[in-house]
DNA sequence: CGACAGTCTGACCAAACGGTCAAGTTCAGG
DNA sequence: CCTGAACTTGACCGTTTGGTCAGACTGTCG
């Protein structure tokens, strides 16, 4: 959530620069973040990447807790939403074909978004503790009962429902966490919308039909 | 490279204590790289679960990129070789189950070297960019020729190499390096034996066969 | 225009950091 | 038991860091 603190919203179109400048502020950390890690960055340096004075970051983010906090938020709601895509009515094949390409483009468009919550949870998730206890882990069994429900309608084979979603959760974020490496495999300086169109066909055809010859 | 400094290893049996030392820094080191990334480690938390002083790290270490650097060589010796079960003479299921079942054996009695190198790639590789433009990137192109000739002899389905074997990579790290997210979604305190048995199985049959029924 | 909340910022600080050093202690070979 | 190399370590240093603060500026509403 973003910040207690003196919000003047009195009366209307106030606090037009403080928006302005929370934002940059915000995207700017996630830069920053991303790049170098939560202890790695500096106030200093995510305040220059802002173009604004160190001091003026500590005006609107009290501490660099607190605006990690505020990447984080932004970052989960990016995050949170794609297992949606599962619902027991629809055919498991498209609903996964769409949570790959969805996961997918929204590794390419915003791959800081993505680095800043790998990095939280590789370092054991000090500030998203609650929220993997509470509300992931919520959404997650509740995604293992359409799985179920698609097993026992005979569409899907008897996987296990949460390694599976592991799975999926692996593949996709790959692509935008170890990007200097499928770079450096490819011969890449920069993956483009191609390399994530082949990725995304290559997921999906794996995850869905599995790489063995049959019948 | 471990260091180039004055190894006395004049006559027989001598530098034990600094093997020994330099041991229990490696080990050290790399719990606390794993826990806190390159920048957010300090020697001094090094030193200290090493139970050494300070000033006795910077003896066998110079520097603390140094003392990484070696974190870094130990842990890619382990990581290197799992690929090379990829031969063309071999049943490439065969193959792959083996590989998926070393790289999550890794996971599971390291998970800190998984956590180390994983932190290096998210933070754009700066100690290891000429590692993965030379030795990784000629070891997957060689790999890939493997998975053509499978491939071209009707035991693969004409899978993207590369991107098969990113999958690979990408579903088996995410076990060590997402722990905490796979822990809270299983609702375990500590991910065990049994745990990694069924990911091993669910990666491989999925990786296989797919998830969707068929004929 | 007066007033006041909101915004801005250079200068500053204590703490923590990587790294050094000189003086000491241990250890094995002669 | 002597000697020299290897090892140990408390104290120290310059720099960087997150965070503070007092005072200046600005935009807006009555």
């Amino acid at each position: 959530m973003p910040s207690p603190r003196p919000r003047n919203i009195k009366a209307n179109g106030r606090g037009r620069i403080r928006e302005s400048n929370e934002s940059r502020l915000l995207k700017a950390a996630e830069t920053v973040f991303a790049e170098r890690g939560f202890r790695g960055a500096t106030t200093a340096a995510i305040a220059a990447r802002a173009k604004l004075p160190k001091a003026n970051l500590h005006y609107y983010f009290r501490t660099k807790a607190e605006l990690y906090r505020a990447v984080l938020a932004n970052v989960l709601e990016l995050w949170l939403d794609e297992l949606d895509r599962f619902t027991p009515d629809r055919e498991p094949s498209d609903a996964i074909a769409e949570y790959v390409a969805g996961k997918l483009y929204w590794s390419r468009v915003r791959p800081n978004a993505s680095k800043v919550f790998a990095n939280e949870i590789l370092h054991g998730a000090p500030f998203l503790e609650s929220y993997l206890a509470r509300d992931l882990r919520q959404r997650v069994e509740q995604k293992a009962k359409v799985i179920r429900q698609w097993i026992r309608s005979g569409k899907l084979r008897p996987v296990d429902p949460k390694h599976f979603i592991f799975q999926l959760w692996a593949s996709t974020q790959h692509y935008a966490d170890f990007d200097v490496q499928v770079r450096a495999v490819l011969g890449r300086r920069k993956l483009g919308e191609r390399d994530f169109a082949t990725a995304t066909a290559s997921i999906t055809a794996l995850i869905l039909d599995g790489c063995l010859t049959r019948c």
